[in-house]
DNA sequence: TCTCATGTTTAGGT
DNA sequence: GACCTAAACATGAG
């Protein structure tokens, strides 16, 4: 579920059903916040940013993150509570095991669309500028950071590290500066590739380092380590992916 | 049955 | 404050 791409997904499904300026008429699930805060309110539009989904209202906006577990249905229900259901006139949205954050404030006003990798207002420079400022950071770490790559995630990060040939134990720095914007224009490349074959259901079928035992290219086997701050599983060859001096 | 993973926040230590 | 770690949350695949 979680990555740019799928909440891209899950966007454009809800946008079938032609929910906006519909009215939310009951609200249901285990949720903390408070719940009559949506109760009568009119929904203006959908949106995502990065992991975030995004339910918009004129003076308010409606966070759905799903970490790792989380899960939605569309007219239908699991067995399990829900964390939060919005229940319209004809259509129903359950959300499961996800966070849930109300901000007082429409949703232009806090998030800045040229962070998201798969936004038509992504900026490739201003994720090479926030890069540049950060000099030490490894490579791997940069791609986790949803400050710089909105939307991407652990799937992205291993990824794009071996399509571009850069071992992910580099700092920034290191890399050549053609490189660098190599990273960053294959991270929103691959987040598309990964949004179409998500679609498809061919998106494992299609990785050829997250996961794997052996390196596609050189037919030698893939590190696997637990890398940078986060200590997320790492993919990686040492004889292509190159550690820059 | 058990481990682990597409993620993030918070509390606590140094 | 910077920087680190562990814990918490919670579900399903293998």
């Amino acid at each position: 579920m979680p990555e740019g791409p799928s909440i891209v997904i899950l966007k454009e499904a809800i946008d079938q059903l032609n929910l906006e300026g519909k009215v939310i008429r009951h609200v249901e699930g285990n949720t903390k916040i408070d719940k009559d805060r949506l109760i009568n309110q009119k929904v203006t539009d959908f949106r995502s940013w990065g992991k975030h989904f995004l339910i918009c209202f004129d003076e308010f906006t409606l966070r759905i993150h799903f970490l790792l577990f989380g899960s939605y249905l569309i007219n239908e229900q699991k067995k399990t509570p829900p964390r939060l259901s919005l229940i319209f006139d004809k259509d129903e949205l359950n959300f499961y095991a996800c966070s849930v954050q109300i901000f007082e404030e429409p949703a232009d006003k806090i998030y800045d669309w040229s962070g998201d990798i798969m936004s038509d207002s992504w900026k490739s420079a201003n994720a090479l500028k926030k890069l540049k400022a950060n000099p030490g950071m490894l490579v791997c770490d940069a791609l986790l950071d949803q400050n710089i790559f909105a939307g991407s995630g652990n799937i992205i990060k291993n990824e794009v590290l071996f399509r571009a040939r850069i071992h992910p134990l580099n700092t920034v720095v290191k890399l050549p500066d053609k490189k660098l914007k190599e990273m960053v224009t294959e991270t929103r490349n691959y987040a598309f590739d990964f949004l179409e074959w998500k679609k498809e259901f061919t998106l494992k079928k299609h990785w050829l380092a997250h996961t794997k035992k052996t390196c596609p290219r050189c037919n030698i086997p893939f590190h696997k380590e637990y890398l940078g701050k986060t200590k997320r599983r790492s993919y990686f060859c040492t004889n292509c992916q190159v550690l820059y001096e």
